[in-house]
RNA sequence: UGGCCGGUCGUCCAAUGGUAGGACACGGGCCUUUGGAGCCUGGUAUGGAGGUUCGAAUCCUCCCCGGCCAGCCA
């Protein structure tokens, strides 16, 4: 990470930056980003990201990427590959490896069993449904389990033999002893291991019992000297007891601060929803470019600068608000803006015949790479009779304020002559224009002094064009917050029918070199990416974000 | 009708008893060989009612609204 991606003040860096000066924790931070392996990591990661990894920076301290890998049914090695992938990404330094909960299992059962001599844990018989009727409600008390009062002994015997094997899944579990009266349901002797008799992708078969997340997460944070445990609101309900483990125990104490979590406009987070979506086919994959995770977001075209620029604007507060999704593209053109270089490329061709260019006349014209980075050079590219246009770009009949080419108007060819139009060709049958016929004034050539028309339109050499194919995204749902569904349908009701739309054009030249991952400006279109799916013979581009259109929401309110 | 946490421009955040400010979005303008970028500029926001105070977004009381919690998930 640079130091310009450190986080903006914000309710958890004044936390810290007082704790780091007043000494407490000897003025040492340390924070850990903590994700479960059961799913790719998508932008709200990010953010979490960006504030742990940032915050331990700022102040000379480090982050840990720590895998909360404590439920087997759910995680897999390929998930903690893709994590690391995206994590190392977006900058984040979690030095040589990452760690994980898993690597703590026998600390956390030696922990469990003198929680179990302290006569503040018990093995317990109750079934999952007897456990439930026995919590209470919301505003009931819960009732003690009638195992509440085993023995030390007895609790130590069985607890060795969950470990051993003795038992089925779901028959014993250890419990917490505490208050099954209190108001934080949290808090009602709470499971602290269940048996499971399923590979671990790491232990493999050597556990058959593992620690529940509450049992987990605080003492990892220990083993690691974690001094401030960054998570979001959901766990509020869980800090007591994240305490109340470590206060038992009596070993080093953390800080557990939680903040708000991201969502975005048009566009889910929850990463079971991402899983329907991928499962039912709604996409193509974990990092479809529609997709909110960041290999759907790198593979769009999204840079890893834009991103964290982005995530490191974001407010960190208490209050789960819905953040714009036009925020993010912000920041995303920002950093495209910057780095792409532009290439001329059409999406719905339309030809164009000049009537007074030589035919075969050839001539190169030279474009600018791009306008925001000198260094960045210019190129070559061939100009002819014959060029593609924008079906856009013409109007037989104009609507108002149209600048650009019709019937008597004037325009520039980017980088070319400024032309005029003078007839169309249409088809006989159909009625649709077929080619536009201009004229061009040669003494308007590119860079010489000369007049000006109101409109400029890029354009393609037709001898020299390269097809390619486009794909053009939109957002993934037609409304704000898709988790608002009509009544008796669940989010994949407001998926947005529309949201890909491939295209076939023409691509001047230079883009023949084009590799997986490269980024361009598409003069006067957008940005987009070259996808993985690219072949020599047909290259094909994911359209990251339109460029900001003007023309197009002058339209939009008329 | 249990507990916890929150409510400030359309959206996301600042202001920590002393002129309610920024970003995005939106509107107007300038500039322009990208209707891009950039620049300038505008606006009807402190959920409500009381109270404390010279002074309240901030402190107190009550009310209203929203989020989270009843997994052997994290």
């Amino acid at each position: 990470m640079k130091d310009t991606d450190l986080p903006r003040s914000n309710f958890v860096r004044d936390w810290i930056s007082a704790d780091a000066a007043s000494g407490k924790y000897g003025g040492r931070v340390r924070t850990r980003f903590p994700p479960e392996p059961n799913g790719y990591l998508h932008v709200g990661h990010a953010k979490s990201i960006m504030l742990n990894f940032g915050l331990a920076e700022e102040f000379g301290g480090k982050c840990n990427l720590r895998f909360d890998d404590t439920n087997p049914i759910k995680e897999e090695a390929e998930y903690v590959e893709s994590i690391i992938e995206d994590v190392r990404w977006l900058g984040g330094d979690f030095g040589e490896r990452p760690v994980y909960a898993s690597d703590y299992f026998q600390q956390l059962y030696d922990w469990a069993v003198e929680l179990i001599k302290k006569g503040k844990a018990f093995v317990c018989d109750l079934s999952g449904d007897q456990m439930r009727e026995s919590r209470g409600t919301l505003t009931e008390a819960g009732t003690n389990s009638p195992y509440r009062e085993r023995s030390v002994e007895e609790n130590l015997d069985l607890f060795a033999r969950m470990k051993d094997d003795e038992f089925p899944n779901g028959s014993r579990t250890l419990r917490a002893k505490i208050d099954m009266a209190s108001p934080n349901l949290n808090m009602r002797d709470p499971v602290m291991y269940r048996i499971l008799h399923a590979a671990h992708h790491r232990t493999g078969d050597q556990w058959c019992i593992y620690p529940m997340y509450d049992w987990t997460h605080g003492q990892s944070d220990s083993i690691e000297s974690v001094t401030h445990s960054i998570c979001t609101l959901e766990f509020e309900d869980h800090r007591p007891l994240y305490d109340w483990y470590l206060d038992q125990l009596g070993v080093f104490h953390p800080q557990q601060i939680e903040f708000d979590r991201l969502s975005l406009t048009y566009t889910v987070m929850s990463k079971r929803k991402l899983l329907q979506l991928v499962q039912q086919g709604v996409v193509e994959g974990w990092d479809d470019p529609r997709m909110p995770t960041i290999g759907g977001m790198r593979r769009r075209g999204y840079s890893s600068q834009g991103l964290r620029d982005f995530a490191r604007n974001l407010g960190v507060t208490k209050t789960s608000g819905l953040t714009e999704f036009e925020n993010l593209e912000y920041y995303i053109r920002g950093d495209l803006n910057k780095t792409s270089p532009r290439v001329m490329t059409v999406l719905r061709p339309l030809k164009l015949v000049l009537t007074n260019y030589p035919e075969g006349q050839v001539e190169m014209v030279e474009a600018v790479n791009n306008p925001e980075d000198e260094d960045a050079g210019t190129r070559s590219v061939p100009f002819g009779r014959e060029v593609w246009i924008e079906q856009d770009d013409f109007r037989e009949e104009p609507p108002k304020k149209y600048y650009r080419l019709y019937p008597g108007n004037e325009v520039r060819l980017r980088y070319g002559y400024i032309i005029k139009c003078h007839d169309v060709v249409k088809d006989p049958d159909t009625g649709e224009v077929m080619e536009v016929h201009c004229t061009y004034d040669a003494e308007t050539r590119s860079g010489q002094q000369t007049r000006r028309v109101k409109s400029t339109i890029h354009w393609v050499p037709a001898a020299e064009a390269i097809s390619v194919e486009v794909r053009l995204y939109d957002k993934l749902f037609n409304v704000e917050n898709p988790n608002e569904a009509p009544d008796g349908q669940d989010f994949t009701a407001n998926v947005n029918p529309k949201s890909l739309e491939v295209v076939h054009g023409k691509a001047e030249p230079s883009l023949a070199s084009a590799q997986p991952g490269d980024r361009y400006q598409f003069e006067r279109l957008g940005y987009f990416c070259a996808d993985k799916s690219s072949q020599a013979e047909l290259l094909v581009f994911n359209r990251t974000v339109e460029l900001r259109d003007a023309w197009a929401k002058l339209q939009k309110r008329s």
